[in-house]
DNA sequence: CACAATTGAGTTGTGTGCAATTGAATGGTG
DNA sequence: CACCATTCAATTGCACACAACTCAATTGTG
């Protein structure tokens, strides 16, 4: 009654993008829920979410930065940042001290428990890597591509944006 | 201070799989959020979000199923499904009712609003496409790797499982 | 120096996503 | 037939994401 699917051996294009694009729409959902899950399971016995993982992953790099800057590195908003922040804090892996510089940024700093916890993180990627079959090689090609899709992907929501045209910026 | 990264060529091996890993979940992370912004700026004019355009396109093909058949479609269960369904009803793209033969059971349907709003979203595809800037193969080669994981972070999660092992299945 | 524009966190509201629970309906077993 | 386990949808509670907004601090300009 809807599909009223094409009658013959002819194509329709629209029809024909649109199964292709359910396909890697469903596709990119699925893996990025599965991944999820699989990480919720193993960061379980840790105390921190998939995402809190990935905070605490870059602090574990630099240790010392301003909520901004993790956010550039995650791509992430004060908006999602601030309470996930406040519950890092709260589990006593991260100290959030106004700037003295700058009262209006927030620097998160490591805790000794939030540094002693990397230590129990360093077999986290051990078995993710493991969980998803793949070989380094094939981790490294995927994430090329993920990324080169990310760019593209940027580039067209800033070219055709969610609040207005980039000529708005000028009102 | 914390990094303490490898002083000479020597690579610690946990170092390297964290840095990696890193990597491939935030590609992964990245992507898909990427993605979901592409599609909120497109799906705005057809006042859907993202996984209410999934649960449509799943509509679009099958036009009438049960909450569970939809859900497995989408892996998604109805703690996520049925405040989304009652939006959509509320929009008045969708009827739900519950089965004659099993009471249990809650059917899911068109409405006449919902399925001409097909013809608007014909148009979406193509967009998305196009924002990816990969040419058709490209998106299937990508799809058919994201399956590849998908499948083999499914089958990780039930062997290494959150709530349990499989032999507490039987208490 | 005064004042407008910008910047950075935080807050609010909406919409997922998922675990855990509830409650009704169904099916199998004795 | 009675009873118990299972199934399905819905609900509750928690944690992201993100848009839109507020408020304070800073910067740029006259």
């Amino acid at each position: 009654m809807v599909g009223a699917s094409y009658p013959g051996g002819m194509n329709t294009p629209d029809d024909d993008w649109l199964r292709l694009d359910q396909q890697i729409c469903f596709s990119l959902h699925a893996a990025s829920r599965a991944f999820n899950g699989v990480y919720r399971g193993i960061l379980k016995d840790l105390g921190l979410t998939y995402p809190q993982y990935l905070v605490m992953l870059v602090l574990w790099e630099h240790d010392e930065l301003p909520v901004k800057k993790l956010g550039e590195h995650l791509r992430l908003d004060s908006g999602t940042l601030s309470p996930l922040l406040k519950r890092l804090e709260a589990a006593g892996l991260v100290r959030r001290e106004r700037s003295a510089r700058d009262e209006r940024s927030v620097e998160v700093r490591l805790t000794e428990e939030g540094v002693a916890l990397r230590g129990r993180a360093l077999q986290v990627p051990r078995r993710i890597a493991s969980s998803t079959g793949f070989g380094p090689e094939e981790i490294r090609a995927l994430r090329a591509r993920l990324d080169d899709l990310t760019t593209a992907l940027d580039a067209a929501a800033l070219a055709d944006p969610p609040g207005g045209s980039p000529a708005d910026e000028r009102p």
